[in-house]
DNA sequence: CTACGGTCTGTAGCTCATACAGGCTCAAGG
DNA sequence: CCTTGAGCCTGTATGAGCTACAGACCGTAG
């Protein structure tokens, strides 16, 4: 008959930490701009997550490991006044942003290109003059 | 025998801005911060600027546009305390931002990857569930 | 009972800028 | 000469996305 006990067994804050990889203080971060939300309180007003808020802040994270914003992340998860609510939505929202993430790769690939370049012309002497340090200048 | 006068004409920040394509506040920062020097002043107190804070200030630009952080452009440029002297030290500086920059790219291809699945999963229906989320949520 | 560690809140700091307020200054037009 | 509008000056606020710390409270092992 203590199964309920055995079931709310909380998890606190430095468990979902630990749980997620997320660091602790983001969590607070992330109720305080309504990513998370508020969870139950014990009688001593420690915050009492549970599997749930796992789950939630996974999927926080991964989202941006993706390279959401946290605005976008409030948006796929329906919150706010301009929550996302058919898929079609969402869809045209991770379509833009899969836009934005290969012009960002092409930028860099521009970057790796003119860096390679560059470090190659350099001499790796002792001196203070530099071919690369020369280019950056636009010489 | 004014050649003199010719010669000295100064820059303003405004000029500095539009020759570099620097917004004008940024400049200010920039200054802030020691990534660019405090110019001298003229009697009424307006930055005067030279050609070689245009050089200076491209030079920067530049190197933000790369991905270099503020903190490495002042080494770069061999100010500060801990700043680089000599070619090896830039080349090494360059090759290790080399290194980060091939990094993130790896790291954007694996995200569109997932981000390229995800979207061509989804039905883009009208209804609220949705496979995009779903894969977020890594059911 | 006393330590030590965990939690609470609020607030400051970080990076890389951008923007604005309120006060000077400069150049052109009347 | 005076006015007017643009441009400059300073300091400070804002933005995202965190991170960290101070000072107070709580909880548990020895």
């Amino acid at each position: 008959m203590d199964v309920n006990h055995r079931k709310v067994r909380i998890i606190r804050r430095s468990d979902l930490a630990r749980l997620t990889g997320c660091n602790l203080e983001t969590i607070r971060y992330y109720e305080s701009i309504g990513v998370m939300p508020e969870p139950p309180r014990t009688s001593t007003n420690y915050r009492a997550y549970d599997d749930s808020h796992v789950a939630r802040l996974r999927f926080v994270m991964r989202s941006r490991d993706l390279g959401f914003t946290l605005e976008e992340i409030r948006d796929l998860l329906g919150l706010g006044d301009g929550g996302l609510h058919t898929c079609a939505e969402v869809k045209q929202k991770t379509e833009a942003h899969l836009a934005e993430v290969r012009a960002k790769i092409a930028d860099l690939r521009r970057v790796e290109t003119v860096l390679s370049a560059t470090a190659a012309r350099c001499s790796g002497g002792e001196a203070p003059d530099c071919a690369i340090i020369d280019s950056l200048r636009g010489l």
